[in-house]
DNA sequence: ATGCCTCCCCGAGGGAGA
C-alpha cells in the first residue's frame, strides 16, 4: 500500500498538477495539506471520478487538510486533540483496512515565524499536543502513522544551507528538540530509515531560484510507530514534480507499506 | 534577506508562507 503525503498549496490553484499526480503515482492513499478551502469548496469529484474516498478538515483561505483514500476511511476524526480554543484546520486522522488497520493522520504543523513570538509560542505548543497524540497512538500498539507538513528541518544534512535557517522557526533549537521528544518516543523517520546523506529535500522556495540551484529543505516527514515500521518497504521523495507546471512549493513524499 | 514568488482574499494590495 501506497501512503504520500503532499503539501499542495491550493487546491484550487493546483487540482491540475495534483491529479497529474495521481494518476502517474497511483498512491492508495494521500494526505494533502495547505487545501487552502472550505470542505464545501474542495472539489472532491476530481477524486471521486479516481476512484477515492475524500474527507477534508479545510478553513476559508488558509490551512487545511485533507484525506483521499482508494479504501474506506473510517472513523474519521477532525482537530488535533488538546486544545478546544483552536480553530486552525491542521489536523485529519482516519482508519484504513488493508490486510490489517493502519491509523492514518494527516497533519499540517504550524510554521512558527517569526520566532521568537506568539506563532512560534503557538507552534510548540501545538507540537506538545501532537506529542500527547503521538503517545497514544504508540499505547494502542497498532499501526500507526503521522504524515504532513511539520515544517521541521530535522538535522543539518536536511537543508542545502543550514546556516540561512539558524535562527528559523523550521530549524531552531526548540522546535527540532520538540519534534525529537516525539520521534523518540519510539517513531521511525520513514525517509530517514531508507535513505541516508545531504541532498534530499521535499521544499524549494518559489524565490531566487532556489529549485534550479537545489537551495532545498526536508520538511514533509512520514513518521512510523513500531508496528508501522514493521511494514516499511519503501520511502521516496518525489523531488520531479517541482520541475514540472504550476509546481506547489512542496513535492510528494510516500512510503510503501506491507499492508 | 526586514523577502528576489505565489497563494489567498476578490476585483486592490496586503497577509501568509518558509
Amino acid at each position: 500500500m501506497k501512503i504520500a503525503t503532499f503539501n499542495i498549496n491550493g487546491i484550487k490553484a493546483r487540482s491540475g498538477a495534483l491529479t497529474d499526480w495521481i494518476d502517474e503515482a497511483q498512491p492508495d492513499i494521500a494526505v494533502l495539506q495547505e487545501i487552502k478551502s472550505l470542505d464545501e469548496n474542495f472539489p472532491r469529484e476530481l477524486f471521486e471520478d479516481r476512484g477515492y474516498s475524500v474527507e477534508t478538515h479545510g478553513q476559508k483561505s488558509f490551512n487545511g487538510v485533507a484525506i483521499l483514500s482508494k479504501l474506506p476511511l473510517e472513523d474519521v476524526q477532525r482537530g488535533l486533540p488538546g486544545d478546544d480554543s483552536d480553530e486552525q484546520a491542521r489536523w485529519i486522522e482516519a482508519t484504513v483496512v488493508g490486510k490489517q488497520a493502519i491509523r492514518i493522520c494527516g497533519l499540517y504543523l504550524p510554521n512558527g515565524n517569526p520566532a521568537p513570538g506568539p506563532k512560534y509560542d503557538y507552534k510548540l505548543a501545538w507540537m506538545d499536543r501532537l506529542y500527547h497524540r503521538a503517545q497514544d497512538l504508540m499505547k494502542s500498539e497498532e499501526p500507526a502513522l503521522m504524515a504532513g507538513d511539520y515544517n521541521i528541518i530535522p538535522q543539518e544534512e536536511d537543508a542545502k544551507r543550514p546556516d540561512a535557517w539558524r535562527d528559523d522557526a523550521l530549524f531552531r533549537p526548540e522546535s527540532r528538540a520538540a519534534f525529537r521528544r516525539i520521534v523518540n518516543l519510539g517513531y521511525t523517520d520513514a525517509f530517514r530509515a531508507r535513505v541516508q546523506g545531504p541532498g534530499h529535500y521535499s521544499f524549494w522556495d518559489y524565490q531566487a531560484g532556489a529549485w534550479n540551484r537545489n537551495d532545498g529543505i526536508r520538511i514533509d516527514h512520514l513518521l512510523l510507530n513500531p508496528q508501522a515500521a514493521d511494514l516499511l518497504l519503501d520511502c521516496r521523495i518525489d523531488a520531479e514534480s517541482r520541475g514540472r507546471e504550476k509546481p506547489s512549493d512542496h513535492v510528494p513524499v510516500w512510503v510503501e507499506l506491507d499492508l
